[in-house]
DNA sequence: CGATTGACCGCTA
DNA sequence: TTAGCGGCCAATC
């Protein structure tokens, strides 16, 4: 299935704002969820055009090996609005207790 | 048209 | 255990 960045968007953005508070996913598992595992760099670039950060969590969106990852604002910035919501990070960007913090959006239909 | 580009991933050495 | 590299997708140059 061919998907443009709008339609591959508007996906994103909801599913990222299923992921609760004190939560992460990873860049891996939103590309599975539009049906494009390898899709992956795509999301990360969408996420940047930073849609409406007070209904969109972005900062709640990690990579897949348990790092922080990058964020529009500055690594600083999401590392700080992760901590607030309870997520530790390590002096290396390393989510602590990454697999506890973890939503699984596999979870959810819809 | 082909080449390059991202808030990345996973496999090799 | 960490570092490097090729690859994937749609847009942009």
């Amino acid at each position: 299935m061919n998907m443009s960045m709008d339609e591959m968007s508007i996906m994103v953005y909801r599913l990222v704002s299923m992921v609760p508070e004190g939560r992460v996913c990873t860049y891996s598992d939103l590309a599975r969820a539009l049906g494009k595992p390898k899709a992956y760099r795509l999301v990360g670039k969408i996420l940047n055009r930073n849609p409406n950060p007070v209904v969109v969590p972005c900062h709640r969106v990690v990579r897949s090996d348990g790092r922080v990852g990058g964020y529009m604002h500055g690594y600083e910035a999401k590392r700080r609005l992760l901590e607030g919501e309870g997520i530790r990070i390590d002096g290396k960007g390393m989510i602590v207790d990454f697999d506890s913090v973890r939503f699984r959006l596999d979870k959810i239909n819809r």
